[in-house]
DNA sequence: ACCTGAACACCGTTCAAGT
DNA sequence: ACCTGAACACCGTTCAAGT
């Protein structure tokens, strides 16, 4: 099970460590404030060491967004348009839970290969459907690219104003409306 | 026609210049690599002269923002729906021809005053057609909105390959149609 | 193997001084 | 009024050294 003795002394840090630290100082203080020092010292260690465990600041951001984009929760429903809004629906709730991160979503496109992995239980259920395969990647792809673009409006890189929500949540609900019944 | 004479210095770099250069550095160079050292080298003056012009960085990067903005390019049609088009292609348009720059206008919102005028005229159309101003902003700035996003994931911050391009007009224009078809 | 201190080459920005 | 040089408080990153 691989609790074999390893040589040389046992890390401080885990790469899973260092990402919910980063997401934690993002939150509160904003992706510019996301410095290696201010990082190390989120975790009780010097900058320096963070390159033990990632190869540059962009890559410590690259995992944030892989790491966050894997939180997204939906639930599948048997009509594929039910299951594309709930995914909708969640990559959006993500996206507003950490405000001050959508721009860094915007900015690092997830992994390729994470990307597929994360909408795969969509396309089951277009393919149960008859809809064939990069037909269905084109409507998932339209809805995260709306939903994407959608939050960055309301966020603009800050926290937005809580009395601004209902006018937003109205706006999502009419677009994300259209776009499905426009691809049905 | 306010030639009166002024007292002082006259000034050697104008704000439009500034933009001017600000937007070659990044299409050349990228966001990160516009720094107000560099900037003001692209312009034969120091860093610090730009501090009488421009509040701050950001602020600079706020004015390109709008500078961008204003270049979108449009055609007014009969129908509402073909002046959208044209409006979310000459949207595109610009965004294609700024890659380096689709970061940084997801990043900072358009000043909303002239984000107002951009699309005045495209409001006009829809209350001709007597589809009311409320849903008329939502159905813009949905189009917006889409646009956007699309443009960041064909850019992700870097040119895109060329030959990459057909698969995204492709996809812009079937995620476009169905979001007009959605609305009409 | 992992962490650290010192150092390098940068940043944005302020301020007093020049013209 | 506008521009500059020097300075301050930062950055990301490298490297040799410690344990």
């Amino acid at each position: 099970m691989d609790t074999a003795r390893r040589p040389g002394r046992p890390p401080t840090i885990h790469r899973h460590d260092v990402l919910i630290a980063a997401v934690t100082v993002i939150d509160a203080e904003g992706l510019e404030a996301l410095t290696m020092r201010r990082l190390g010292s989120a975790l009780g260690v010097t900058a320096m060491s963070l390159y033990r465990h990632f190869d540059s600041r962009d890559a410590v951001l690259a995992a944030v967004v892989d790491f966050l984009a894997a939180t997204v929760e939906f639930v599948p429903h048997k009509k594929w348009p039910e299951t594309l809004r709930s995914f909708a629906r969640g990559y959006r709730e993500m996206l507003l839970n950490h405000p001050r991160a959508v721009a860094l979503l915007a900015t690092h496109p997830i992994d390729q290969q994470r990307g597929r992995e994360l909408i795969a239980p969509l396309l089951d259920g277009f393919a149960a459907a008859g809809v064939d395969d990069e037909r269905a990647v084109t409507i998932v792809q339209s809805v995260a690219v709306f939903t994407l673009g959608h939050a960055l409006a309301q966020v603009g890189g800050e926290p937005p104003e809580p009395e601004t929500a209902p006018y937003y949540d109205t706006w999502f609900d009419a677009g994300l409306t259209a776009l499905l019944k426009g691809f049905a």
